[in-house]
DNA sequence: GGGTGCGTACTGTTCGCATT
DNA sequence: AATGCGAACAGTACGCACCC
């Protein structure tokens, strides 16, 4: 009787208009064929009409349209199951990736404090040591001995052990000198870094200790043995002197190791210079 | 009332197979 | 090899029901 019902409306549906609906009995029945063979042949879809009574008022181009969209839907409805478990895939990876991110961004940001305070404390640390430094350099004719007093006197009676004595001179000043401005303590009123030759500028027309002692290691050994022996320019600008050590010679000669303040500088502070 | 999902039907293209 | 035919498939149009 629903058959009927069913049947008759979807003449009214048909005649109405080209669209209708099948009944869920129609489509229960279809599915279960469907079930066994999603693809029946020419002849399989007529035997189907022939032995279902609820379809047999659906034309055989309908039933084939019908399993033509049902395995379009199957595919596409496996297609979107697919696609969804790619996509709860996904989401979790995502998800722990985002956690690992965001544990990593922390501890970039703890090792980039660590970085810095480490950074502080070496550069403090570098502070400390270039101030000693450049005070060994600067004070260590008040406050030390030269290194080649402390050694066995050399032989400064003769040419070749002034200029041994010169030369020892010499490369502590290159092991303090060598570098640029960076290795020097800037103080006001000096040059730092190397300066012109120039015998002058040891003792005259100079305006600091950086810039007389780069002058003096730009010398040659020979010169600066000439620039000891001409000791009255020492003294021309001097206005304060100090003799911080005798070394006796085998000849009866001195080389004395002299600290002076020169009165053309103003600030005492950077006027300090031995030889 | 408009947006959306689903089902049905249609159209165009491709492929396999039989025939000529 | 060329041709015709049917089936399968992908894409699309349309109608209906449902929801906000």
């Amino acid at each position: 009787m629903a058959a009927a019902l069913n049947s008759k409306h979807q003449q009214q549906q048909m005649d109405n208009n080209k669209y209708v609906r099948y009944t869920p009995e129609q489509v229960e029945a279809l599915e279960r064929v469907y079930n066994e063979c999603p693809k029946p042949s020419s002849l399989r879809r007529q035997q189907l009409i022939r032995e279902c009574p609820i379809l047999c008022n659906i034309e055989p181009k309908q039933i084939k349209v019908w399993f033509q969209n049902r395995r379009c839907r199957e595919k596409q409805r496996k297609e979107s199951f697919r696609l969804q478990t790619v996509n709860r895939k996904l989401s979790a990876m995502n998800k722990l990736l985002m956690e690992e991110n965001d544990r990593l961004q922390k501890q970039v940001s703890h090792l980039v404090y660590e970085n810095g305070y480490m950074r502080q404390q070496l550069q403090s640390s570098s502070a400390t040591t270039t101030d000693n430094s450049c005070e060994s350099v600067v004070m260590s004719g008040q406050q030390q001995q030269n290194p080649a007093a402390q050694q066995p006197p050399k032989d400064a009676s003769s040419p070749a052990g002034l200029l041994a004595i010169a030369e020892e001179t010499l490369a502590q000043f290159l092991s303090k000198a060598t570098g640029t401005a960076v290795d020097w303590v800037q103080m006001i009123g000096m040059k730092p870094g190397p300066d012109s030759i120039g015998i002058v500028a040891v003792s005259r027309n100079c305006s600091g200790v950086a810039a007389r002692v780069c002058g003096l290691v730009s010398l040659e050994p020979t010169k600066v043995a000439e620039i000891l022996k001409d000791r009255p320019s020492w003294f021309r600008d001097c206005r304060c002197l100090d003799v911080v050590s005798v070394i006796p010679t085998g000849n009866g000669g001195t080389i004395e190791l002299v600290y002076m303040q020169v009165v053309s500088l103003t600030v005492e502070a950077v006027s300090d210079f031995f030889c």
